[in-house]
DNA sequence: TAGATTGTTAATCGATTAACAATC
DNA sequence: TAGATTGTTAATCGATTAACAATC
């Protein structure tokens, strides 16, 4: 049964989401059982991937029968814990803010926005959609006087750094980084970028590539 | 000198957005010349990989030297075709695509937003800053009048797949797709995926893990 | 029981790192 | 020239795929 895995490779873990979603479609469909090789069909994956990357985490499938299909998304879900709710706060209230914000708000996710923080002394006044935005300065007191486990960085590059010293300063344990600023390790503290631009450059890419290959 | 490698592997690629971010840095920073071994401490890889990757590309070093920053700069900004200007439109004129038009607008980026499309036709009344918004059911013909690069889908969803098929059929040549959905490869086009909620998913992963490890 | 499909070990493949000859 | 550092080949490491015995 589930046994913790504490060192799932990366990519094995950055696969797990993927898995959840498709079995919840499933689930959707009215499909209560399916084999590794019937998921893989559907993922575009192989089923020897499936079966060996879920036995990082624990033998969740049935010899002769496949994987109940509610029963694997409660596992995933117990693995990426997905149940929990995470209390984050979001420095920079400028567009890219908001707009983390207001697509967090419509996602039936677990992280709880509890306020905004911001540089700009005229973002204070506003109050965004229910949220609070407070001054910067006033970052360290709301992290004496609230608990807060994540830290949605959405502020310009340049300033990426120093605000992400700040909230470790604080005592944030984990920091989910939008900017381009590229922050530095800090043992105990979990770091997960999203970089757009980056991807925009990919995309940029392999759009030139095609286009070399089609001479 | 510069020989397109029509298929350096993906991992490679990914990472050239980040030696380009860091040789920008280093030539504001007034530096000219760099070895693989003091870039590799700057971002902390190694030098033997950064020598590797590059030279999927051309060999832009000179033995016994190193690096010239800003020559490399140009080599990479040619093989990301980071010059060329990209003509994007944004499907979905909710609150994740005007972040994403209000993020673009303010990279100093290559991706040029031309018009935005939504389903819902008060949208369509107001002008989101400068960009026309157009009733989805006139995307076909928008197509036919203008050439499209990129189409950026910030859609819900269930209308994902559909919106893909949409800029499918009207002859886009690149997807970059902020949805949750899951596009179909199609061959001869171009999909990027930037999955926010499953980065949301690896963050809190990793914070359990980390929890776990500290019992 | 027989058939199906997992869990798991072994083989392969690809990516990273190390080493070194080429050369500026 | 001597020292430094690349370009490139070889060795290692890790991740994916294949195979199959265990078992439902």
């Amino acid at each position: 049964m589930q046994t913790f895995a504490a060192n799932a490779p990366m990519p094995v873990v950055r696969r797990l989401p993927k898995y959840h979603k498709y079995l919840k479609e499933l689930l959707e469909e009215g499909v209560t059982k399916i084999s590794s090789k019937e998921l893989s069909l559907r993922m575009g994956s192989t089923a020897s991937q499936i079966r060996q990357d879920l036995n990082y985490f624990g033998g969740f499938g049935q010899q002769g029968y496949g994987y109940n299909v509610s029963e694997l998304i409660v596992a995933i879900e117990d693995i990426l814990s997905i149940h929990e709710v995470y209390r984050c706060i979001i420095i920079g209230a400028g567009n890219l803010g908001k707009a983390i914000r207001n697509y967090i708000a419509n996602l039936d996710g677990n992280a709880k926005i509890l306020a905004m923080f911001d540089v700009d002394a005229s973002k204070t006044q506003e109050k965004e959609g229910q949220l609070p935005v407070y001054h910067t300065s006033r970052l360290k007191e709301y992290m004496r006087g609230h608990e807060v486990d994540v830290a949605i960085l959405c502020v310009p590059k340049s300033s990426g750094v120093r605000a992400a010293e700040e909230v470790i300063g604080g005592g944030i344990r984990a920091i989910w980084n939008f900017t381009t600023a590229d922050l530095p390790q800090t043992e105990g503290i979990v770091i997960e970028n999203v970089a757009i631009n980056e991807s925009f450059y990919v995309l940029t890419y392999l759009l030139s590539e095609k286009m070399q290959n089609k001479t």
